[in-house]
This record gives C-alpha cells, sequence and structure tokens, in this order.
DNA sequence: GATTCGATCGGAGGGATAGTTA
DNA sequence: TCTAACTATCCCTCCGATCGAA
C-alpha cells in the first residue's frame, strides 16, 4: 500500500464513483483507468473492515457507513433505470432528441440523488450537463439546452447521434452500470 | 488535499504514466482519467442540487400519475371514440399535425365500417380524405399527405390549424356524433 | 366586397459532417 | 506535423401562419 495526495475536486471525482458500499479507492481507480480488477468487491470490503484496528477507526468507519446508508435511503438506489423506462413512449419520439430526454428523465428518476454525478461529465470546453439552461448556454454557442423531464437537470442538445450515445454512455458508467447494461441503454437511443 | 491509499501496483502503473519531472499524482490522474486539468466542482452547487430533490417531490410524482390514471379510467367508461383516445399520447405530440392523425385513427377505430364517409369531406379542389397517398397529392401541390395510422386512409396535411379543425368537425359530423361531442373532439387538437 | 380555400415560404428543430483545436 | 476528439455550422425536414387567389 502506498499513500498518495490528491487534489480535493479529484478525491470528489473518485467519491462519485463509488460502486458499493465501503468500495476503496484502488477498486474504484482500477475501474476507472480500466485496469482489471485485483479482487472482488466483497473480498475487499472484507479486508478493509478486517484491518481497522484503533477505536478510532472504528468510529470513523461508523461513520461512513451511517453516512453512506442514508445516501442509500434517500436515493432509490435498489432501482434500476429499467424501470422507469417506457418503450412505448420511447418509440414514439420523432427523433433521437426525445429519446434521449426520456432515458435521462429515467436515469434521474432512478438516482435522483445520485444523478449530479453527470454534471462532470463534459466535452473540452462544452458542458454537457449542468443545473440551468445559462451554464449551458454560456459554454459554447447554439448547444440548444434542453430540461430533462421532471428534473432540475439541464443536458446539451447539439450533437450528433454518435456524441449523443456517447454521453449516455458515460452517464450510466458514472452511475454504476455494468458494461452489459450500459449497452442496453445504449441501444434504447 | 487529500490522501488516499492505494495498491502498490496502482502507485506503480501512476507512477510509469509520469510525463514531467516533478509531476503531482492529481496532474497524471487527471490525464488518465480524462479530465480537464483546472477542473473543480463548485460544492455550494452541489448541495443546491441536494436540497431541490427531497422525498417530497417524489412523492408529489407518484401521486400525478395515480391521479392520472384515475383520469383515464373515468374517460373509458364512455361510448365511440373516446373510448379510442389516450390522452396521454395526444399531449405528447409535438404539433397539431400528431394529434390531428391520432384523433382521425381514434374515429377510424370507433367506427371503421363507415368511415369511409369522411372521403366526401373536401375543399374547392383539393380532397381532403382518400383511400391513398396518390389520390390526395394528384388533387393539389404540396398536399403532403400522411396516412391515418392503423387505417387504409389517407388525410391532407398542408393547412393551417382552423382548416385542420374544420375537418375534424366535418369528419366527427358525419360519423354523426352531436355538437357537444363534435366540440369535444375539435378541443383535442 | 366578403368570404373561403390553397400553397408558399418563413421558422424551428434535428443531427450529419466539415472544420477546428488540442 | 499528424491524428483524434470536439464543436457548431449548415442543410434538411417538418410545420402551419399568412396572404394571394378564387
Amino acid at each position: 500500500m502506498k499513500n498518495i495526495e490528491i487534489d480535493d475536486d479529484l478525491y470528489l471525482h473518485i467519491v462519485a464513483n463509488t460502486q458499493s458500499i465501503g468500495e476503496n479507492a484502488s477498486s474504484i481507480l482500477r475501474r476507472l483507468l480500466k485496469l482489471d480488477q485485483k479482487a472482488s468487491i466483497d473480498e475487499s470490503l472484507v479486508q478493509e473492515i478486517t484491518a481497522v484496528t484503533s477505536p478510532d477507526d472504528i468510529a470513523d468507519n461508523v461513520m461512513d457507513l451511517a453516512e453512506k446508508s442514508e445516501i442509500e435511503a434517500l436515493d432509490n438506489s435498489t432501482e434500476s433505470v429499467f424501470n422507469f423506462i417506457n418503450k412505448e413512449e420511447l418509440a414514439m419520439q420523432r427523433g433521437a432528441v426525445g429519446r434521449f430526454l426520456l432515458i435521462l428523465a429515467a436515469l434521474y428518476r432512478a438516482h435522483p440523488q445520485r444523478f449530479k454525478v453527470v454534471t462532470e461529465i463534459c466535452g473540452r470546453d462544452r458542458l454537457y450537463f449542468a443545473n440551468s439552461e445559462a451554464e449551458l448556454a454560456a459554454s459554447g454557442s447554439s448547444t440548444k439546452p434542453k430540461q430533462i423531464p421532471e428534473s432540475p437537470f439541464w443536458v446539451l442538445t447539439n450533437s450528433n447521434t454518435t456524441r449523443k450515445k456517447m454521453m449516455l454512455t458515460r452517464a450510466a458508467t458514472s452511475l454504476g452500470y455494468n458494461d452489459a447494461d450500459v449497452e442496453k441503454i445504449r441501444e434504447l437511443l
């Protein structure tokens, strides 16, 4: 084990990509860096708990668990997008933009609390997701911002279908979907 | 700044990607994770989002859905076209053309055998309804014929909304609806 | 002159692709 | 310089109000 020092925003980015309670930094980083996972999630959890020695550590751990449980209770994290997708409605959309918004709305409804991580997804200079029309409009020209239905988030809409699929892929991945599910989501568009 | 603990092999992976003497972990990670080198998260903004998405909002949404189902159930208890109108689907159409076609489709489904009477409805020289695209196209220029969904009939589409309402009025009247119901149908557009 | 009807054309939306930047 | 990634212009399609024609 090594200790490294990183900026706060990087730290938050890593935390935002946690996929299971108690997942450690190495596991998250391996996934983000697309490296092979060394051990299964369960094992890493066991190791982490086993490693706890001092009373302080125990306290920290309890705090962490309490915090995460709370987050999980607020977030509908047992739900998956697929419960919120209405295929009829999707099929009825005239263009890719309509389907795009519907899929994002479903993702939001399935993960209202964690959805904010998508805010980190962006292009070279344009923002892809934001909390207001103005933010997106300001990040480029003719970005065509649209509100994600029934949510406080906005998305950029001026892109080709390939890029819209990419945005979906990135959003679903950030929200913890595995490759198979991400593929299913991407196919909806 | 935060300290995180990572596995030795991950540490080596990061070190191996150093691109300049003295480059720190954050810089290397940003590059590997394809993040902007200057990226930062506005934490106050994040808190604001979290506050907006309360469980109450979710409850409200559930209520709305329940209400809509009930309304739909009441509508379906009436006889005729109104049995075949899906308000959700109607509301979802982008323009008047979509609603126009949906209403006509409902009329057709309610009266498949008598529907052919609408064929007599026409303008000075353009046909308004016909059994083929060609007939409509031949009766004028840029008539923009569209097939009435799930039916063998076609309708002219190049007209203003006022005229589309008129066509509906005439069609419903021909099919025997009384003034009150005709008015309801016309209001759907 | 008043009214109805037709279809042109301006406007909005969508998204492929040419052009730009890192 | 060369390439890969990203941007946003611009073309296309759809819509329907408006205004000229009958």
